[in-house]
DNA sequence: CCAGCGATCCGCCACG
DNA sequence: GCCGTGGCGGATCGCT
């Protein structure tokens, strides 16, 4: 039984941030923290001496490629240097790691090197809005939402901009150690938990120009996730818009990179995971709060998505935050595979 | 498991 | 012609 591995892959020349948040999320061992922890490593190609923004800084990268191979989880983060291609040998890397089953997650311009090893072919992705536009023109079967903070195709995870990386960072712990403990970290790293008030994934990013805070659709989204008990349907939401429902969809889509429906299960299946994480209420009244009709549907849309019952999930939860790190491992790993679509 | 039915999603096109 | 909008219809989804 070992913890979860997790690589982080530099470029010959990186950049301090992303990594940074990479180390500082999953590398940190926080004594409050009872579950066990992250064991990373950082990796290049040629282990040795490299170097951060130039000749800013200059570091010695331990680890070589051995170390993605090992990893159940691989991060890219920043690659910084956008003209040239990523390495062949790297790339090589990664795609063992995806078709062993790993993990993969990119911050920023990473997404450049997962697109360029074939893993977002066929899947949403995002990366930094000033590259939005490039990725999907140098990767056509990338499908690219440049207006989301972060995109969870389950297996391969990509972050928007530099500091989405947190939110990603702690996404991923709170698909593996529960709302909980990714609270903890939030907490020690002094960062919300979960940008705009405990929604989950699509919230919209900081975008320059379509800033306008007081667009349809957002007014919507944030009236939704206020109200999440109480049904919304398409011709509903429009109107919250002060849209037709044609528009509402195609706006909805341009600022989240889901459909409303989608969206929709998607916040109330959050909620309703926290609740069962922190709360005793009962299995009915969450449904109730969250917006299912019923607990019948509630407990059937819950298992079509995260492959468990709510009860057992709680349980899983519970248990792991009174044992102290034994017998973690297994439930862990199983938790790790929960991920809502 | 299948049928039936309404809701949703999205391509296409017309309008201003 | 361009762009944003919204109506229509068909494929599909999800519920009963």
């Amino acid at each position: 039984m070992s913890a979860h591995r997790v690589a982080v892959f530099l470029p010959a020349d990186f950049s301090l941030f992303e990594v940074a948040v990479a180390v500082e999320v999953f590398g940190v061992r926080r004594p409050e923290i009872e579950v066990e922890w992250y064991d990373v490593k950082l990796c290049t190609v040629e282990p040795g001496p490299a170097t951060a923004h130039g000749d800013l800084l200059g570091a010695i990268v331990p680890h070589g490629l051995e170390a993605i191979d090992a990893a159940d989880t691989v991060i890219v983060p920043r690659c910084a240097t956008q003209e040239s291609p990523a390495d062949e040998r790297a790339l090589a890397a990664i795609r063992r790691a995806h078709f062993r089953g790993a993990r993969l997650a990119s911050f920023c311009d990473g997404a450049f090197v997962l697109a360029a090893a074939g893993v977002l072919d066929g899947r949403k992705a995002t990366t930094h809005w000033k590259y939005a536009e490039r990725l999907a023109a140098e990767y056509p079967r990338v499908q690219v939402s440049p207006e989301v903070l972060y995109v969870d195709e389950g297996q391969v995870l990509t972050a928007a901009g530099t500091a989405s990386g947190v939110d990603l960072a702690l996404h991923m712990v709170r698909a593996d150690h529960g709302a909980h403990v990714a609270r903890q970290v939030a907490r020690s790293m002094v960062v919300p938990p979960h940008r705009d008030g405990g929604q989950a994934q699509f919230v919209m990013s900081a975008v320059p120009d379509g800033g306008e805070t007081e667009d349809g659709v957002h007014r919507a989204l944030a009236y939704m996730s206020h109200h999440l008990d109480s049904e919304y349907s398409l011709t509903d939401m429009a109107k919250l818009a002060f849209m037709s429902t044609r528009n509402f969809s195609r706006r909805f889509r341009e600022a989240t990179g889901t459909t409303p429906g989608r969206w929709l299960l998607h916040q109330r299946l959050t909620r309703a995971r926290e609740l069962l994480e922190e709360t005793d209420l009962p299995i009915e009244r969450i449904a109730q709060i969250t917006g299912f009709g019923s607990a019948v549907t509630f407990r059937q849309r819950f298992a079509q998505s995260l492959k468990t019952s709510p009860t057992t999930y709680r349980r899983a939860f519970r248990g792991l935050s009174e044992a102290n790190s034994v017998s973690l491992e297994d439930e862990s790993s199983e938790l790790r595979t929960l991920r809502v679509v």
